[in-house]
DNA sequence: GCTTGACCTTCCCACGATGGGAAGGAGCAT
DNA sequence: ATGCTCCTTCCCATCGTGGGAAGGTCAAGC
């Protein structure tokens, strides 16, 4: 620990009258939980936060601006992959938008994969739900159909 | 381990000839993994299998039945929990089908909430995508979206 | 008989994204 | 000095599935 006496009481108030957030801060004004800004630098998504000396991460408004690219990327349903991937464009002045297209499409097209699938199990199982009459008796086209 | 040495090779070609089969049988017949049908095993959603002396595990029709009934009712969506209570109600001759009714309802609508969120990530990301030129230059609406 | 290859066993680890909670220190107001 | 809120790290859980290692078993061919 490189802790030296003549450094007693630092960082913190000052740190935040420089413009610096915690992370507690940090998360209300990102809506990403403290606990995953502190997964998302643990896997290398974000960089590694600055810190008091007390050991708090400190907060700077590029990297609430990172977070909140990510918060907006998770809730379009990108992957923390993809994420990691756009945040790399984002950063490069130089990207070509295909890169960009490109990912959100293969996003898009999977996502219409999955609904896809999803509407075929929720036509079969709606079917099935409406044949079934829903009473004290126990015969269920339901049950009938998965036991084949 | 209660293994005799009077009792020098027996059981599975035995067990075999009475119509039981072996995990990779079962399998093939039923379209679950090995590995899976040791873990339903495992959390107590298939009852433990007989097995041979050697320890092999042993399948009948009723196990395979019961096999094609959760691989059925995964490929629709549900649970394990779900399907638990499902196969609960499928052994219960004296079962209301309201209740297997609800329950698959209540999927149903699940999967509604899934799709609807899915369509509406789907729908944003493909019109940002749509409006990217998707060429070599860097301007794109989808990271100017995600930048907020 | 012995070897070989396919199969079985258990055990541990991994994913993806998130949350819960414990134990202990730091900041700050009273 | 006390107490409350916040921070730190560390471990565990979810859900369903797969990978793979280490070692035992079975059946077939020589």
């Amino acid at each position: 620990m490189r802790r030296t006496t003549n450094v007693p009481r630092p960082e913190l108030a000052d740190a935040r009258q420089r413009g610096y957030r915690n992370i507690g801060e940090a998360s209300r004004l990102t809506g990403v939980t403290a606990k995953m800004i502190r997964h998302y630098e643990e896997i290398g998504l974000i960089p590694a936060a600055g810190r008091t000396f007390a050991g708090y991460r400190l907060y700077g408004e590029a990297d609430l601006h990172r977070l909140r690219f990510i918060k907006r990327a998770r809730s379009l349903g990108f992957s923390i992959e993809d994420i990691d991937t756009l945040l790399g464009l984002w950063g490069n002045p130089r990207r070509a938008s295909r890169d960009v297209k490109r990912l959100a499409q293969a996003h898009v097209d999977a996502l219409e994969r999955k609904i896809q699938e999803m509407q075929a199990m929720q036509r079969t199982l709606q079917e099935l739900a409406h044949r079934c009459h829903g009473d004290a008796r126990p015969e269920c086209p339901v049950l009938d159909d998965l036991a084949g």
